[in-house]
RNA sequence: GGCCCGUUCGUCUAAGGGUUAGGACACCACCCUUUCACGGUGGUGAUACGAGUUCGAAUCUCGUACGGGCUACCA
């Protein structure tokens, strides 16, 4: 049997989405695609007290500017919802009463101070972290140790109380990850997880295997950290809906940062952006800043993401979102955790920026042009500028300064570059190639360079002696592209009226 | 502490028993260029360690070390 291939990304709302989350989607996405299924997106939040303003339509604005449009979510409609796990909250309890019924769960009165008590006078050297497990949960309050007549009473006073699952006390659980190979625990030494929280909620353990069962996904893909708890999920899926049905599990390899699992902190204290996009916390007003904003490109952020474990066995890296749709297989995944390299993703968007049309970079430009006071009003230009210095750009924000020049004269001119080696001859030079430049009619980048080679030599100089005043004229300083093509874009009357204003302040 | 996963240049990785262990980023040198880049050529640089299996191991097995993750009524 073959079932469809539904994949699902199921975050947490709960802040911004980070580097790994994004791949995450990522791989779903291609993997869901490349086998014609549907990707959907279902929103985790289970957990009220973490609740984030904001954090839920972040995800999607992410996903929408990645390009990774899910079939189904709270935001794209579906057969299977709802898609947030706060909606579907009544359902949860009859999964877990059946798993209390057969023997597999048990419910539990524990207040917060008796487990915290419990793992007070158990903790000791060897066992700094004390597990609710089989071998603590006799000595604990729950319908394991109460008599059925206490339980039953505690219950009808609506006591609050948890359902928990029992664990085996002696058994080899496994299964086959797709990345990894077989996997296997052993269930005396896995605790004794909670499934429905006190508040009437499921816990990700429950909600996962329930939600993952009536969504039919057919192949469950998350990061590494979940690996723990697989034997909890495996053991429900057994109880519940049966083997058979379960998905099939990957488990993503981690991005780590400099140290380790890689954290917002890492962005601030490493300078490099680990969100997809500025996040504002809504409590603290904490910015966190996004590739987006730094100036990536969501085809590169895509390409490098793709690239952080795992690739084509060629030695191509760089691909469009179709193409790693075709490419993509998970037996391709690595195992092994990944160290996010910066200059490495700043590679990738300058590989992107040169191999975009500068019409697809127009937009783009323009915005962010407009947003540091350049008002575009010849698009046209624009996209000439945009072609003459892509090369230079590695991030979108370089095209900035890169650009401004050519809709604006400079303010201040690097004089300094040019005083020392300035003289009357290399002055006499200038006024002369002004005059000269007045007569041109054919204001083309070869006339331009033409005859400033010919009044160079006629001036007894080296044209390569003059040609930085003069870029310092047009631009303001040392940089930009080749200097006549400055002139042929800018145009015979601003070139002329820019070199004339700059030449005084060389003596 | 326990459990789980992992280990090829500094980083991302290729090589699914036989290669001078390949590529990319970064770095260095040279070329191109009298701006800065792009580009081109070349270079430095890795199989964690120890056993075993085998004619032969980066590749298979075991152990050790190291790294990471998990160990909540969070996901």
């Amino acid at each position: 049997m073959s079932k469809k291939v539904r994949v699902r990304f199921a975050p947490s709302p709960t802040g911004g989405l980070h580097l790994g989350g994004v791949r995450t989607v990522l791989y779903n996405y291609l993997f869901a695609k490349k086998q014609g299924g549907d990707f959907l997106v279902r929103i985790e939040d289970t957990d009220q007290t973490r609740y984030v303003p904001g954090a839920e339509e972040y995800i999607f604005d992410t996903l929408r500017w990645c390009g990774l449009e899910p079939d189904e979510s709270v935001q794209h409609g579906g057969n299977y919802g709802p898609y947030r796990q706060s909606e579907r909250k009544a359902g949860y309890r009859q999964y877990a009463e059946q798993l209390v019924k057969n023997g597999h769960a048990y419910y539990a009165f524990d207040t917060p101070e008796e487990l915290e008590k419990m793992r007070q006078d158990h903790k000791t050297e060897h066992n700094p972290s004390p597990q609710y497990d089989h071998t603590i949960r006799m000595k604990m309050r729950n319908s394991l140790t109460l008599s059925e007549e206490e339980t039953a009473r505690l219950l009808s006073e609506n006591t609050r109380h948890v359902i928990r699952i029992k664990m085996p006390a002696n058994e080899t659980v496994s299964f086959t990850d797709m990345i990894r190979g077989e996997v296997s625990f052993e269930t005396g030494l896995v605790d004794d997880k909670v499934l429905l929280k006190a508040d009437g909620m499921p816990t990700y353990h429950l909600a996962v295997v329930v939600d993952d069962y009536l969504m039919e996904i057919s192949h469950a893909f998350r990061g590494e950290e979940w690996l723990p708890s697989a034997p909890v999920h495996i053991l429900l899926w057994k109880h519940l809906f049966g083997l058979e049905n379960m998905p099939q599990w990957a488990h993503f390899p981690l991005i780590l940062g400099p140290n380790g699992k890689l954290s917002k902190r890492d962005g601030a204290k490493y300078g490099f952006p680990v969100f997809a996009m500025n996040w504002t916390d809504p409590k603290s007003g904490e910015l966190t800043e996004g590739f987006r904003e730094k100036g990536f490109l969501p085809e590169a952020f895509i390409n490098l993401l793709a690239l952080l474990g795992w690739n084509d066995g060629s030695e191509k890296e760089l691909f469009s979102l179709d193409e790693l749709v075709q490419q993509f297989s998970m037996e391709r995944v690595h195992s092994a955790g990944a160290k996010f390299d910066y200059d490495k993703a700043k590679w990738f968007n300058h590989e992107w920026i040169k191999k975009l049309p500068a019409t697809a970079l127009l937009p783009k430009v323009e915005a962010l042009m407009s947003k540091n006071g350049f008002t575009i009003t010849d698009t046209i230009l624009l996209e000439k500028v945009i072609e003459l210095v892509k090369d230079r750009c590695t991030l979108l924000t370089d095209f900035v300064q890169q650009a401004c020049f050519f809709f604006q004269a400079p303010a201040t001119w690097d004089a300094e570059a040019v005083k020392p080696k300035w003289n009357g001859q290399k002055k006499e030079f200038f006024q002369q190639l002004i005059r000269n430049y007045q007569d041109v009619s054919d204001w083309s980048l070869a006339v331009l360079e033409a005859n400033f080679q010919t009044t160079a030599v006629a001036n007894q100089l080296k044209p390569g002696e003059v040609q930085l005043p003069l870029r310092i004229m047009l631009v303001g300083g040392k940089f930009g592209p080749p200097v006549f093509a400055i002139a042929e874009l800018l145009g015979k009357e601003e070139t002329i009226s820019r070199m004339e204003k700059a030449l005084p302040l060389f003596e």
